[in-house]
DNA sequence: AACCCGCATTGAAATATTTCAATCCTGCAA
DNA sequence: TTGCAGGATTGAAATATTTCAATGCGGGTT
C-alpha cells in the first residue's frame, strides 16, 4: 500500500504566519500574535492519490485545510452504496464535524497529489475562546460547504445523465485555477452524479467524439465550456 | 392571496426567556442577561401552508428558527428546473446565509402550518460580539444543515424510484415525534428525490397497496416502518 | 518488443423512468 | 346533494439507464 503519507516536514504555527495561502486557509483573519497562541503541532502533510485521511465513523482528532490538491468526501448506504457528496479543493476544510466532537461522516479519500495542514482539534477550541475572527472564518467555511452540498444535489443530481455529466465538467473547469483541470475516473463520476460508471463513460466519450471534451496528459483535461453550456444548460 | 402571515402577536425578546423550547432553538445557551441586550424586535409569525418566508436572491435582513411545522427549501436552475434541497423542521435555522450578508439561496416555503420566530440580522450580530455560546450554537446547525445535506444527497438521490420514496418516508417518520407524519404531495415528492411527480405516485401507491403505508385524514400518514426497511434497506 | 493491468469504451438486451393523456378521488362550495 | 377543482392514480408508448459481457487502449514492466 503506497497510498500514505509522504511528507511530515514542517511543523507548527510559525509556518502559518507565513503562509502563502493563509488568505484561503482557516487562519486568514487571525492576528500576528493570535499565533503565538498555538502551542500544538499544525502539520503540513502530502499524500499520494487515493489516500485516506480519515473513514466514516473515525473519531476525529484534526480538522484538514486543503492547500492543493483535490479531496472526494464519500459516504456508505447501510446497504453498501458509495456516494460522493462533495468535493474539497484549495481553501476548503475537511473534518468540520470534529469541531462538535462527532465522528466522522465521511471517507476523506484522495483524488491527485494533496497537500494539507492537519490541525488538532484543540487549536481550534482555544483559539475560539479569544479571537472572534476565527468564529468569523469558521461560519463562512460552513456556509461554503453548505451552498457547495445544496449546489451539488440540484445541478449533478437532476436532469438527464448527459447534462449532469455536462454539469460536472462545467464545474471542475470554473473551480480550476488553470484552463486544463483534474478528469474524474468515470467511476468516480459515476458516485458523484448517482448514474453508472458506463453511464458516465458514455456521455464523455460522446463530449469527446463532439470535440467539446479533449483529454490532455495524465487526468488533466480541457473543455469547450461555452458549447458545453449552449448545449445543456 | 391567503398564503400569508396571519399572526404577529408576540414582541422582543422577553419572550425568548420563556420560550417553552428553547432548548431547540438559537438561544439554547444564552445567559439569562444575554437576552436584555436584545434591543430589536423578534417577531413570532405564524404561516399558512404554502407561504413563501423569502425568495432565492432576495437580501436577507432576518434568520429564522422553526418553531413547528415544516419548511421546504426550493433551488432554481437556470434552466427553470425546480428541486428541494432540504426539509427543516422545529429548531432548525433558515436563513443562514444572511449571516454571511449573503442573499438567499433558495426559496423557503411553508409545507404545512408554520411558526417561526424571525430575528433581525443585526440582533444576531450583536450578540456574537459578546457571548460565546451563541457561536457555539450557531455553529451546531450549520453543522446539522450540513449532514443534513450529505445524508440527503445519499439516501434520496441514489436509488430506485421505489427506493427513495421509502427512504423518505422513513426520514419523515423518524423526523416526527408522533406516530403519524406529514405526507408531502407527489409533487414535491419528486423534486426532492430527483423524480417525476408520476414516479413518486406510482412508488407511494404501490407502498399503500401493499398496506405499508396508510394515508390518515389531511395530509398525515403511518407507515409500517420496520417491513419498509426490510424491504428497502 | 511483448505482455499485463486497470480503466475506458462499446453494444445489445433487460429494466426503469418519463411522458402524455385519461380517469379517479376527495374535500369544498354552491 | 351536486358539481367542481386540484391532486392522485393509472396505462401504454417512448426514452433513458442499467446490466453484463466483450473489446480497446495506454502506461508501465519484464
Amino acid at each position: 500500500m503506497k497510498n500514505k503519507q509522504i511528507e511530515k516536514a514542517w511543523r507548527g504555527a510559525d509556518r502559518c504566519k507565513k503562509c502563502a495561502i493563509r488568505h484561503l486557509v482557516l487562519f486568514s483573519d487571525l492576528d500576528h500574535d493570535d499565533f503565538d497562541r498555538i502551542h500544538h503541532p499544525i502539520d503540513d502533510i502530502e499524500y499520494q492519490p487515493g489516500s485516506r485521511l480519515y473513514h466514516q465513523g473515525d473519531e476525529m482528532p484534526f480538522v484538514y485545510t486543503v492547500r492543493s490538491g483535490l479531496i472526494k468526501l464519500v459516504q456508505r448506504l447501510p446497504n453498501g452504496d458509495r456516494r460522493i457528496v462533495r468535493l474539497l479543493s484549495q481553501g476548503d476544510l475537511a473534518g468540520l464535524e470534529s469541531l462538535n466532537g462527532q465522528i466522522a461522516d465521511h471517507d476523506a479519500i484522495t483524488l491527485d497529489n494533496v497537500r494539507v495542514c492537519r490541525i488538532p482539534r484543540s487549536v481550534i477550541n482555544t483559539l475560539q475562546r479569544d479571537t472572534p475572527n476565527l468564529h468569523a472564518a469558521l461560519i463562512r467555511r460552513w456556509q461554503k460547504a453548505l451552498s457547495g452540498a445544496d449546489s451539488w444535489i440540484t445541478k449533478l443530481s437532476t436532469g438527464h445523465a448527459r447534462v449532469r455529466v455536462a454539469r460536472l465538467l462545467l464545474l471542475m473547469d470554473q473551480a480550476s485555477t488553470d484552463d486544463c483541470f483534474f478528469l474524474p475516473t468515470r467511476e468516480d463520476m459515476g458516485a458523484m452524479l448517482g448514474i453508472t460508471t458506463e453511464s458516465a463513460s458514455k456521455a464523455t466519450a460522446e463530449f469527446k467524439r463532439q470535440g467539446w471534451l479533449k483529454p490532455l496528459s495524465q487526468n488533466r483535461a480541457w473543455i469547450d465550456a461555452d458549447e458545453l453550456k449552449k448545449q445543456f444548460d
